[in-house]
DNA sequence: TGTCCGATTGGT
DNA sequence: CCAATCGGACAG
């Protein structure tokens, strides 16, 4: 008998937002939806460090009906809508009242891909473009099925929204940049909370090595 | 109620 | 570089 892979639990997802980041590189994300179940591999992340956090939706405990989810148990989805077109998948991570979570960046498409083609719109195109299927936060989302509407607050360590273990990566293949867009976070624009898999090519933005 | 703007994307 | 597009946050 096969053994099956082992679905991330709370615990995982119970510790703070750098650690779990960090780890869900390699880790696989799984949706069964009613059209089809789709996953990918985990191949890029960024951490929101909740109240000390200027680029986190969280900043100084700032608590809405948006933000409430965060403010709960580890491994919920936090599922938010950002320039009124796109919606953005987040891991509840670290303790109750401590708001926390981690930011779905990129995947490398893995089941069900001629599903997340007719979704994003990009059936029959060349078989490059397999590697901008899942290459952004609101691209993957678009390509899994993923909305506020059916998925703010699940609970991730249920059986329709979940992680798998997936494989290990080592330290050598991941890399911290700073993180995407938050150009408006003052001190908080460069630390290195983004991770990735250095070598692959379905991040969303290139990792570059320094001069 | 009114204004401002974004944890993005795709096209010029 | 720029527009699309709208909900959230906050001022008044």
């Amino acid at each position: 008998m096969e053994l099956a892979e082992a679905k991330l639990t709370r615990e995982f997802f119970s510790r703070n937002a750098l650690i779990v980041a960090r780890e869900l590189l390699g880790c696989i994300l799984v949706h069964e939806s009613a059209e089809g179940k789709t996953s990918g591999i985990v191949v890029e992340t960024e951490a929101y460090r909740g109240p000390d956090d200027r680029a986190a939706h969280s900043f100084r405990g700032r608590r809405t009906t948006r933000t409430e989810v965060m403010f709960g148990p580890a491994g919920h989805a936090y599922v938010y809508l950002i320039y009124g077109m796109h919606e953005c998948l987040n891991v509840v991570v670290g303790s109750v009242g401590l708001p926390e979570a981690v930011l779905l960046r990129a995947l490398e498409p893995l089941e069900g891909i001629e599903l997340m083609l007719r979704r994003r719109g990009l059936h029959g195109k060349s078989p490059r473009v397999r590697h901008q299927l899942c290459s952004g936060p609101g691209k993957l989302t678009q390509a899994m099925n993923i909305s506020r509407a059916a998925h703010y607050g699940i609970d991730l360590c249920d059986n329709v929204l979940y992680f798998l273990r997936g494989k290990r990566i080592r330290d050598d293949a991941v890399a911290a940049t700073a993180r995407i867009n938050v150009d408006y976070a003052e001190e908080w624009r460069d630390l290195p909370w983004r991770f990735v898999v250095r070598d692959s090519p379905y991040l969303s933005v290139r990792w570059r090595p320094r001069a």
